[in-house]
DNA sequence: CGTTTGATTGACCCCACTCAAACGTGGTGG
DNA sequence: CCACCACGTTTGAGTGGGGTCAATCAAACG
């Protein structure tokens, strides 16, 4: 786990940051371990060079043996058909974990590429889990994170299979807010760092429907949308378009 | 935490089987374990009572410390939206998984219920993970199957985001019929648990349009439909469809 | 048997995709 | 510094896949 940033003056490599200090700690493992519990994982966690734009962190089909976690910059996952067009499964924010899925025969069944330049810290599984027999903390720490992974693909089958396309651009700002303040940035200001192409995938929406969205939501003064930087300037309105405000449950049509 | 079915003419509490007999442990925990290390997994997997159909085997809140394995029957798995609308997440059958949702402070995030008399294995976390720590093979495996959810998850993703109506009950049925031949069962002649309103919320689609495409494809010879039972007349066309089989990678609109 | 529930079929229509063209914006080289 | 190009984004017009509504049909059940 090291640091990152574009022009290159200095090497980073002695900008090693132990896991008790890191500030994303608490994002990646967030609950029951002691300090000195949180100094043991540092033993395990590795370095590597930050990934430029468009560098694969992992590519389908690669074996592997270790998790990360993103420290600056964006990942996007994705995964192919048959046919050949992809479907991104994921964007995953600086201290948000992904490659769980790299652990089966053939390895992993997703890809992983760098929305922008990005470092990660990788976590070897092997060690990892050397750790979790003597730390009691840690394995259910692990269990929470897969819990949770598991859960947010449940939340996102729910969005592909049940929104609309105003309720999934709705709910993806909404989770993209969540995310920044969790990360204690911004939650109502903030800028996207993967393209309309990769926002339309990601949501099962064609390139221009997002577009048309973006404009109609800023029409109606609930968003500002400058290029990529987004301004969320109705909140309640937001949640009250996918439901999460008034409680009176809309009654919608029999489809599903 | 758990439903219980109502009338009971028989116990079952005789019934026991050991995990090694088990015809299923193949598929619970497939790979890496000696049979005596089978046979360390019957002290921690717990018995419980079948449950009827549409009895829940755990709803979404409901604290949980294990995972569960369908010994006999079908179980479908759903998330609820704000809205009060709700998509199934996973058909389970015989010897598949469910239940890695539960390990979140929340407790489970989706909810299961029973879509025909079935029967579970209870899979305690805790004794699972102090076995994980004796025995080498058993984190692996659980790994493994944790990646095996994420993937499957994922492909599922690419079903709803990216398939047309044709491709997804295609897709529907090679999942159904592949499955069906690990149980070493007919893969070309089977009997769906689901109703057709299951099969569309699933897939995301209407009713109705699950039950024209069943139309279209028995008059197309592909398929024939009874009721629920499904038999597969041209599985390469089926294949055709979802893009298994001409290399000749269909060219798709900008969708995405 | 009547009733209920699930499945099918037909007619209609709308949301979101497609096609197409214009519009910044940023990077590059002259 | 500006002209140019490439790419991402926006906007408009038209259309079709799949949803909605409604009626019918077939099993299962009491």
């Amino acid at each position: 786990m090291n640091e990152v940033n574009k022009p290159q003056l200095v090497t980073f490599d002695r900008l090693k940051v132990s896991c008790a200090q890191c500030n994303l700690n608490e994002l990646c493992f967030p609950h029951g371990m002691s300090p000195e519990e949180m100094g043991s994982l540092d033993a395990v966690v590795e370095q590597r060079k930050p990934l430029q734009k468009n560098d694969h962190l992992y590519r389908e089909g690669d074996a592997s043996n270790a998790i990360y976690a993103v420290r600056s910059g964006s990942v996007k996952t994705l995964v192919e058909s048959p046919n050949g067009d992809e479907q991104i499964v994921g964007f995953h924010l600086p201290g948000e974990l992904l490659g769980l899925d790299g652990f089966m025969e053939g390895g992993h069944t997703c890809t992983a590429i760098a929305l922008e330049t990005t470092s990660v810290c990788v976590i070897p599984m092997l060690k990892l889990e050397e750790m979790c027999g003597v730390l009691p903390g840690l394995q259910h720490q692990m269990n929470r994170i897969m819990s949770k992974v598991v859960t947010e693909d449940h939340l996102m089958l729910l969005m592909l299979g049940k929104m609309s396309a105003e309720e999934k651009i709705a709910t993806f700002m909404l989770s993209i807010s969540r995310r920044m303040k969790e990360r204690h940035w911004k939650a109502s200001e903030f800028v996207l760092s993967m393209p309309r192409q990769d926002i339309a995938n990601y949501l099962g929406l064609a390139v221009e429907t997002v577009s048309r969205l973006f404009a109609q939501y800023q029409e109606a003064g609930i968003i500002k949308v400058d290029r990529r930087r987004i301004s969320i300037l109705d909140l309640p309105r937001l949640k009250t378009i996918v439901g999460e405000n008034d409680g009176a449950k809309t009654v919608k049509g029999h489809k599903g």
